[in-house]
DNA sequence: GCAATCGATAACTCGCTGGCTATTTGACAA
DNA sequence: TTGTCAAATAGCCAGCGAGTTATCGATTGC
């Protein structure tokens, strides 16, 4: 419905990102290079998805020379987390009310 | 990286998909007929997501005459909630790791 | 200055997915 | 039995997105 969950589901989706993602979650900074050598796909792919991930807030980049370290930016996920804690809510207030609605024919 | 998170992520990555399924959280048990009034698409679209959602584990479906109900599986979402808590975790570790180390610089 | 390296961009291909219409299947009503 | 309605399936199409190779810009070491 909102903006933020449609470009932080869709950026998660893609497994090789959230492989990224994970591997930047696990050992913190990590240059592209160092990225690529794991990723499984050419380093033009990295930067494309290491783009992605950065539009979603995901990470962050630190230019260091003619290398550039990317990083999580662990907050990002906080829209996700509320989103499930959203649907948890509504669940919940609807058994509340049935609940009640028992309650209220019981009396 | 596994198979769940893979699946989860996907379904949910849609936003026709995750209103279909926002829906059912809210307002719980729906006919196909009635999500398919406010989808803003075809039916047979909706039976696709509701195909994929169900695929996920996020929904049950329930025939009753020549209706078919869906309703949301809630504990589906136990996974992605995992997930955020295990990123979580390795952000906070990595944090720990960190001190422990200047710790022992210090000493 | 020159060569090499790092990362981003360009340009392209291709498969998947979400949408549609048309049709089928199944359950009920007449 | 026949007609009708709900939902699923089939079959198709268009667009997107993830991958590739080739290239460019920037930075650094020699």
């Amino acid at each position: 419905m909102s903006q933020p969950h449609e470009i932080l589901f869709r950026a998660l989706a893609d497994p090789t990102r959230r492989a990224i993602f994970e591997r930047l979650c696990r050992d913190g900074d990590q240059t592209v290079a160092a990225l690529t050598a794991r990723a499984g796909v050419s380093q033009p792919a990295v930067s494309k998805h290491l783009g992605v991930l950065k539009h979603a807030g995901l990470v962050r980049d630190r230019h260091e020379g003619r290398n550039t370290h990317y990083s999580a930016e662990l907050g990002a996920l906080a829209p996700l987390i509320d989103w499930t804690n959203q649907m948890a809510g509504f669940w919940q207030s609807r058994f509340d009310n049935l609940e009640d609605l028992l309650k209220r024919m019981d009396q």
